[in-house]
DNA sequence: GTAAAATAATGTTATAAAACATAAATTTAT
DNA sequence: ATAAATTTATGTTTTATAACATTATTTTAC
């Protein structure tokens, strides 16, 4: 008998705690109009200048979000989105286009929720309301943290709080101690903001000096702590 | 007979279209528990790690909001805050403490809200929690927005780029063209993240290139396309 | 009104990171 | 399986900006 390795479908309102406050009524609402949908590695989730249309909650896989470079300059990745998180509503409550891009880094399930069905609902429920305020307010803050590091640590410590916080955030392989997200060095770039060619020359270092254990794309962290200073004080 | 030249003080509700939806028992239990305080030019209105307690809502003059630097770095201007503005209220809807500091630029007036009294009233004001959802999902933008530019533009783009945003914010004087706003070098360098040195050198050559008017701390723009040009390219 | 402090103006040097170049390794497509 | 394309790895050069240094100007305090 073949075991089922394969996990249930849970209904978008018992993939994240932000639907905790929902009434019965408002829950079938919800998921009655909620969609679901695929997307392939590398295709496009919603993109630059497009009206916001669906709030995104993501089942499987992973997402980039990022923006499009200045003239000429290499885009560079706000946050990645792992199975639970919700996004692509900001815009929306700021009532502007989106003013950056998602797409898919690998194959990827999530529920699409029509902006129409948040704004019926948030409108008579305060406390969703609350939720997603405190959401956005902690997302300034998180922001506003990125601009300093981005602008005030070198590329040492950029890229070392990046692999911090990817290994904080999206786990690591409990037998081999491999970080779980799988990023290309040209994305680590994007995060850190940095070159590629700055990237990977950093990873080496880090790797010599025994910080981390690099094998293709798949890292470990063998020293967190070291990690950390380099991350606060370069 | 002396003209009242000072205007008449507004209530706290009448200061920000912030409040437009409150009911009139919601406003005068707002106005009642509304603190009108004074601070003189560089008084510290509140401070990195204290436990946010009120809201405040600016009546007179202008208030700095900056993070301090990452070891030994110079502090950074996050953004100006002038008569109207609300602002504090970000940590306490994240249920942070404060992250940041803000001190007047000049002496300053405003209203402290508790925050235990926006409590009150947006717990059972849905409008209210919407019109700060749409506040901060704004804010959440802006900030992207503003990595970007301190990451990817030259020195010679972020100055400019803050120059165009001081004009259009804060106004100009009618007769002369100045801007209302005067800042020191080593502020307007704090908001453009760069050098005292390079804020100082690049409005010289902004000076000589005829884009712009100096006199001691007041600048008046004189060719505002080109600045946009070099805020949009360089 | 004068001294002291803070701010502004420039010139010079040092340096971190980008740009560029080339080659090796890995992945993808046929 | 092989070729093509992509990604990774390093070495070298260039460049934008910080750091440093000095002087001038303006503001503040007594």
């Amino acid at each position: 008998m073949a075991t089922r390795e394969q996990k249930e479908l849970q209904p978008i309102d018992k993939m994240s705690p932000i639907w905790d406050s929902l009434a019965q009524g408002e829950r079938e609402y919800l998921r009655e109009h909620t969609l679901f949908q695929t997307f392939r590695k590398g295709e496009m989730i919603y993109c630059c200048g497009d009206k916001p249309k669906y709030l995104v909650c993501l089942v499987s896989g992973m997402v980039k979000i990022y923006k499009d470079g200045f003239s000429g300059n290499r885009p560079q990745i706000v946050r990645i989105a792992k199975p639970g998180d919700v996004f692509a509503y900001r815009a929306f409550f700021a009532k502007e286009l989106y003013c950056n891009n998602a797409t898919a880094l690998e194959s990827t399930t999530a529920y699409l929720v029509p902006v129409e069905v948040i704004w019926q609902i948030i409108q008579s429920n305060n406390k969703l309301a609350m939720v997603f305020l405190h959401f956005t307010a902690q997302r300034i803050g998180v922001s506003d943290n990125r601009t300093m590091s981005l602008t005030q640590k070198n590329v040492r410590g950029r890229l070392a709080e990046v692999l911090v916080h990817i290994n904080e955030n999206f786990g690591i392989d409990a037998d081999t101690g491999f970080m779980h997200c799988k990023l290309s060095r040209e994305d680590l770039a994007s995060l850190a903001n940095m070159t590629t060619s700055n990237a990977i020359r950093t990873l080496s270092t880090f790797s010599d000096d025994g910080l981390i254990e690099v094998s293709r794309r798949a890292i470990k962290i063998l020293d967190e702590e070291k990690l950390r200073r380099v991350s606060r004080v370069e």
